[in-house]
DNA sequence: CATAGTAGTTTCTTATTGGTAAGTGGTAAC
DNA sequence: GTTACCACTTACCAATAAGAAACTACTATG
C-alpha cells in the first residue's frame, strides 16, 4: 500500500533522497556544539559577541572546540567573523542571514527537548 | 536592547534553558544514524520492516550500528520491536506514537539539507 | 615587572564512534 | 550435508571527537 507521488513514482523512490538530504544537514550541523553555537548566536543578535563571551556563556565548551567549530561554521557561511582593531584586539562573531535559515531546526529541537523532559518526568512520577 | 519576557525577566535568563533543552534532544537523537533510522521508519509506516530490510535499504549502515542504535531508540520508546514466531524468526521494527513526535525535527533537517544543496550548487556555478 | 584580559593554538591524552569480519543459533531449501 | 537466510553478537581495530592544560602574542593597568 505504497503511496503514489504526483508523477506516478512510488514514494519509496524518493526516500533515499530524503535520507541523503538529512545526511547533508547532519554533516554540516552535526556534532556536539554546532547547533548550540548557532542557537546561542541567534538568541543574541542584538548583542556584540566575542570569543571569550561565548566561552564563558556556553556551558562546558573549551577554547579548542569553540575555535574549531566556529571555523567550520564560518566556512559554511553560517557565522561571520569580524576582527576589530580595538586596544586589545577583539573579534566579533555573528550569525549570518544564511545561518538564520537554521532557526527552524534549532526551534524544533528545543521544543522536542522540552517535550521530552516532560515525558521523562511524567514517566518517573508513575 | 535585551528583550523582556512576559514575567519581566530578561530573555537571556532563559537562553541557557533553551540550550539545555537542545542538549537533551541531541543526547537522545544525536549521532550518525538515529535520525536517519527514525525518518526511514516514519516513511515506511505502511510496510513491515525487519532487521535485514533496514540494513539493505539504509545505505552504509552495518549490522552492529543498526543493532546498537535500534536498542537505544527502543529504550527511549521511539521505536518498537516485535518478535514474530515465524519459520525463520523475524523481528518487526516500527516507529511508535512517541517516535512520530520527532517528525518535525527530521522534516526541518530534510528541508534544510535540500536548501543547502541548492545553495552549494549555486555557489559552484558562479 | 607582575597581573589580567583578549584570541586563540598546540600538545597530550582519553573516550567515543564506527567499521570489518567472523561467529552463533536456528530454520529450511536443494 | 552444504548452502542460504534471518537476527544478531562479539572481537578487534582505526579514526574521530573531545577535554585539560599549557603556551603564544599583544595590550593595558597598577
Amino acid at each position: 500500500m505504497a503511496k503514489i507521488n504526483d508523477n506516478g513514482t512510488l514514494r519509496e523512490a524518493n526516500c533515499s533522497e530524503e535520507l541523503m538530504a538529512m545526511r547533508d544537514s547532519l554533516d554540516v550541523l552535526g556534532g556536539k556544539w554546532k547547533l548550540i553555537i548557532l542557537r546561542f548566536l541567534t538568541n543574541r543578535t542584538h548583542q556584540v559577541i566575542n570569543f571569550k563571551k561565548m566561552q564563558r556563556e556556553i556551558d562546558g565548551i573549551s577554547a579548542k572546540m569553540l575555535s574549531k567549530e566556529l571555523k567550520e561554521l564560518e566556512n559554511n557561511l553560517l557565522v561571520s567573523r569580524t576582527t576589530q582593531q580595538t586596544k586589545p584586539i577583539t573579534v566579533v562573531y555573528a550569525i549570518t542571514e544564511y545561518g538564520k535559515s537554521v532557526l527552524p531546526v534549532t526551534e524544533t529541537l528545543v521544543n522536542w527537548g522540552l517535550h521530552h523532559r516532560e515525558k521523562i518526568i511524567e514517566a518517573i512520577k508513575k
